[in-house]
Formats: C-alpha cells, sequence, structure tokens
DNA sequence: CGCCAGTGTCTTGATATCAAGATACTTGAT
DNA sequence: ATCAAGTATCTTGATATCAAGACACTGGCG
C-alpha cells in the first residue's frame, strides 16, 4: 500500500512499518483499515462522553435513550428490542433500565401481550435530556468529518457500509 | 446523501432515515459515519475475540504483547509506552502487566536509567503466542476485508486517516 | 388438551476498567 | 545545592460489563 506524497502519517502507519520490519513473512495491510477503525472507536467515544458530559449524561445513557427516541410515539420498546439495537447482552440491559427508571428517563410497565414481556418508555424528561444531547453531538461530529469534502464522506459511508452489513446478523 | 441503487441496506441507514423522520430539524448525516464506525468497532471486536479464544488468549493480552513484539528485540517498553499505544489509563497497564507476568508472558524489571521506572519485556513463551494469533488475526481480517477490492481497501484506509489523524494527540 | 422447546427478562458472581490520588524519583531554574 | 514542578508507576474504591443460568410464560404439535 503506497502513501501518497502529501497525506498525514498516524500511528497505525508506524504500527504496519513496525510489522513489515519484524514479520516480513506477514502482509499486515488488512490493518490499515482495521486498526483504525479500532483507533477511531475509542476516540470517538472519548469525544461523545465530553460532548455528553456537559448535559450530565453517560454515553450508555445517550444509546438506550436514543433508540426509544428515534421510534417516535409514544417512545416504547421491550428490552430485547433495546439489546438487539445497542449490542450489549441482557444483564446489561436489565441493569442500565434499572438506573434509567432511577434517573426518571424511563418508566417500565408490563406488556399487555405477554406476560414475560416488559414496555420501556422514555419520560418526557428523558426526552428533553436526550434531544439536547443529539443536537450538541451531530455538531461535534460535523466538525471532527469537516476534514472531508461531502462527496468523500459519503465515499466513506458507503465503504463502511459494506465492510459492516456482512458482519450484521439477520440481514434482510 | 442519496443511496445508490444496489448498495446493500443496513441497520444504520434504518437509524439514520429515523431520525429524520423524529427530528425532521437536525440533519443527522454525521451518523452514516459515525454509527458505521461504532458498530464496525464492536462488531470487530466479537470477531477478533472468537479468533484469539483459539490461542487462550484475551484481546487485551495480545493487545499489549503485539505492542512488544513489534517493537523488535529485545522486545522491552515502559508501561508509560505502553499506556499511550493502547489507549488505557496507567491503573488499567498495571493491571495487565500484573497478569501477563503471572501467566509468563512478560517480565518487569526496574529501568537501569530512571529509578521511578520499569521494563516490560516479551518472554519467549509470550512471543511464540502472539506470532501465531496475529497470523491467524490477519488471515480473519483480510477475510472480512475480500468484499472490497484491494483499491477500495486502500480509499478506505486513506479516508480514515484523514479522520483518524487530528484526534491523534502530539502530531508530528 | 397437554406437553415441551423456545423466548423474554432478570439474577448471580467474576472481572476489567476508570478516575483520583499516593508515592518516589527526576529535571530545570535559581 | 536546593526546591518546585513535572513525570512514572502503582493503589484504591466504585462501577459497568459479561457469561451462565434461573424462572416464568408462550405457541405449536401431537
Amino acid at each position: 500500500m503506497v502513501i501518497s506524497v502529501g497525506e498525514p502519517r498516524d500511528d497505525v502507519d508506524e504500527v504496519v512499518a513496525a510489522w513489515r520490519r519484524e514479520r516480513p513473512d506477514l502482509d499486515p495491510d488488512p490493518m490499515q483499515v482495521m486498526s483504525r477503525i479500532s483507533r477511531l472507536g475509542r476516540r470517538l467515544d472519548q469525544q461523545r462522553s465530553r460532548t455528553f458530559a456537559e448535559h450530565d449524561l453517560d454515553g450508555w445513557e445517550f444509546d438506550v435513550l436514543s433508540t426509544l427516541r428515534r421510534t417516535g410515539p409514544p417512545y416504547t420498546l421491550s428490552p430485547g428490542d433495546l439489546v438487539r439495537a445497542t449490542l450489549v447482552t441482557s444483564g446489561t440491559m436489565t441493569n442500565r433500565i434499572d438506573r434509567l427508571v432511577a434517573r426518571g428517563w424511563v418508566a417500565r410497565s408490563p406488556s399487555p401481550t405477554d406476560r414475560r414481556g416488559v414496555l420501556v418508555t422514555l419520560t418526557d424528561d428523558g426526552r428533553q435530556v436526550v434531544d439536547a444531547a443529539l443536537s450538541d453531538l451531530l455538531d461535534r461530529e460535523r466538525e471532527i468529518l469537516a476534514i472531508l469534502s461531502g462527496e468523500d464522506q459519503a465515499g466513506l459511508a458507503r465503504l463502511l457500509r459494506r465492510v459492516l452489513a456482512p458482519l450484521e446478523p439477520d440481514q434482510k
């Protein structure tokens, strides 16, 4: 993989160069993509934490509240729906819902159609918090992406979609 | 952002469409990139865990051992170097080194030049484990990326580098 | 109608992580 | 030579997460 003149050099370039030196028998090219996705995931999480701190909100809280918010009125999903949307285990979701109930941002109620089931509903307070935080989050994300042209952003999204789609279970 | 015919539709497309409906006052385009990076980060972690399980290795163990391995002989770094390379806190790294010492994969020794300092060195066992795991990891990553042409992989790496570089501290 | 494999949620116990701070040492300025 | 500020590592206490399993209920099939 050739790095054209004028491109910034980042930590992953150093890592790949080091592997070429130490393990010349292997081709480290996949890291050019994979390590950057990992590192970006962590850096973006750090950014998100900083943005949400201004709203007294944790990243995981936003994940749950925003999932409920974007479904539209009556802002209700089952714990199982939330598990599938957020890539955490069921035990983790039980714990998260407990804490969001304690904060007054969601309410639990029994499902009227399935006696094993529970419904989780966003409260008015919860909706206000997530609405304000989302606006700030998008502003901050837009700033980070401003280094790319609109076309490059769209191209990046398209390439990421193609890699991600086969990794998501139950395709349509 | 227009989705051309023939592109796969993924969960993030659904999320973005939902936000356009529920918050038409906001532009959710940044999510097309940011949410996919987050989700890919988690999915790739899951893949890595499965690959490493065959080597009785955890993802965090690989992160530390591989950082030492790629520096070349004598495979030695300070805890501080490892902290900076792996994006975890110093307390976490102390704990990780403790466990790797217990496993016999690294050894601690006092720094000869700084009496506050410690040196962490990969053992022969540690080197064998990380060498075998790296080969498998790259094979698996190559399979996942095979959905893209070589050119698209290089283009994706280039776009990711441009987004990541400004988020890494102390640029050169 | 009654059974049983499957499903939805929660509980338990172990563990990895972080933030904040303690401790010991180094470095540079005076 | 001394001191203050900075640096490197480790400790502490709180917390979020996961894997595995318990429990109650559902829905299809004989």
